[in-house]
DNA sequence: GGGCGCATTTGATCCTGATCAAGGCAATCA
DNA sequence: TGATTGCCTTGATCAGGATCAAATGCGCCC
């Protein structure tokens, strides 16, 4: 599953995707001691900026848990946020030393570290971390283009039931499409954060949150719990193919 | 200069950009040898389709002449690219065999192909190729996501001003931005072609760069020609941070 | 409990860009 | 030469979402 290339780590990992999603799935031995070696924890709270655009960056790093996202913003305070990473989510770029965009903490986080100049020399010497954060990359350049599509040509209501739609097969796993039951899960952004991540305004998200309720497509028990009773029905609402996409 | 990560071959390159943009700039020897082993040209008129999405795709291949573009398709028409190949631009996804998106050749264009499953083996045994692969998808990422921004947030007007003011640095190299001269350069699309690439409907895009015109910001000789009389004076209409990005 | 700050909702109005509809222009072809 | 076709421009109108403004609800701290 993927939100602008977030997988979620399988759910035998263990406590520092990067170990699974860069390494694991390709060899064992020594490279992986060393991974662990180099490896330091950084936390957040919600709300903290983690990097500016602009500055320094001279780690890379995996997130561990909570969610962290990627802004960029113009001059005039307009924001856009293009990337949402989500538990196992890699952040940062081999051989490059400057942060593109602003990356903040929306929940309380925990990264896991790498600095730079030693994770880039262990690359040269161990081609499947290379080769697996090439494929990690190219799945977050599909996910970014399929963002396109929605920022470009979706209507504001599309733009809602797809962002929930994501969220919810997300938090239910693959088979959230099979399965038949309601699904509800609690909505890690803020009103304006929805709004940000869809090229809207809060106002019109607030609106068409309610519009898809009155409709009956979801139940906002509370503020930030959804319920979507029929997965079907919201997905229709998104203006995608119903085949859902291709599974490679 | 990118245009959705579409970077130009340095200009003393051969013939064949993917071994100076995979291989060529990091080693020599063998690999390149087989490289050149495994390698064939296709050629496609302007207009002509390349692979449809969710077609099989057994093969990678980098833009040797001419521009590709890729889109994005809704049931129901609506249309948005999602990304221009220029020449040395990579397209084709090793790992995976199924086209995510439309490719068309938007201009005459030539293709440098390797089938896929031996390149991916070459891959394997040769970790330089990966490695300059991913410092291509990073590069691409990044150019989506700022056009993220833009079509989330940018007004018509800047959108185009962006467009052209991207399409004349490409034209112009690097330094465009230093140069104190006037700028000219052909139109690679339809006005229908860059409405779809930035969200937007034909008539849009015709009253907007007329607007740009009246006011002196471009001159339109022909048709496709446009003439940039002041590259900063375009640069101020795109609502970019005027430092125009950070060199690495 | 009262007051404050924040997220959200709701309402009224405005405006940008979409839509619908002609018309122009240049190249190609009969 | 006139007809056709593709691409572009221009005009009139419409509507989706933005903007401005106010109210509501909720948690929190004193």
């Amino acid at each position: 599953m993927s939100v602008h290339g977030l997988k979620l780590a399988p759910p035998d990992c263990g406590d520092c995707p990067i170990r699974h999603r860069a390494v694991c799935s390709r060899c064992d031995g020594p490279e992986l001691a060393r991974l662990e070696e180099m490896k330091y924890y950084r936390s957040f709270e919600a709300g903290q900026n983690v990097v500016w655009s602009g500055d320094r960056m001279d780690f890379v790093a995996s997130v561990v848990s909570g969610i962290a996202s990627l802004t960029q913003t113009m001059e005039d305070g307009r924001r856009q946020m293009v990337g949402l990473l989500l538990p196992s989510d890699f952040v940062g770029r081999p051989g490059r030393g400057v942060a593109p965009y602003d990356v903040t903490a929306t929940t309380d986080l925990v990264m896991c570290c790498f600095r730079r100049k030693p994770f880039e020399e262990m690359m040269v010497t161990t081609p499947h971390v290379a080769q697996r954060l090439l494929e990690m990359t190219l799945d977050e350049l599909d996910a970014a283009r399929e963002w396109m599509l929605l920022l470009g040509r979706k209507t504001a209501r599309e733009k809602i039931a797809s962002l929930l739609a994501i969220l919810a097969r997300r938090d239910t796993g693959l088979k959230a499409k099979a399965a038949k039951g309601p699904i509800s899960f609690d909505l890690p952004l803020t009103r304006e954060e929805m709004a940000d991540y869809l090229g809207l305004t809060l106002e019109t998200v607030s609106r068409q949150m309610n519009a898809l309720k009155r409709d009956g497509v979801v139940e906002l028990a509370e503020r930030r719990r959804i319920v979507v009773p029929n997965f079907d029905r919201l997905a229709e609402e998104t203006g995608d193919d119903s085949d859902g996409g291709f599974l490679s």
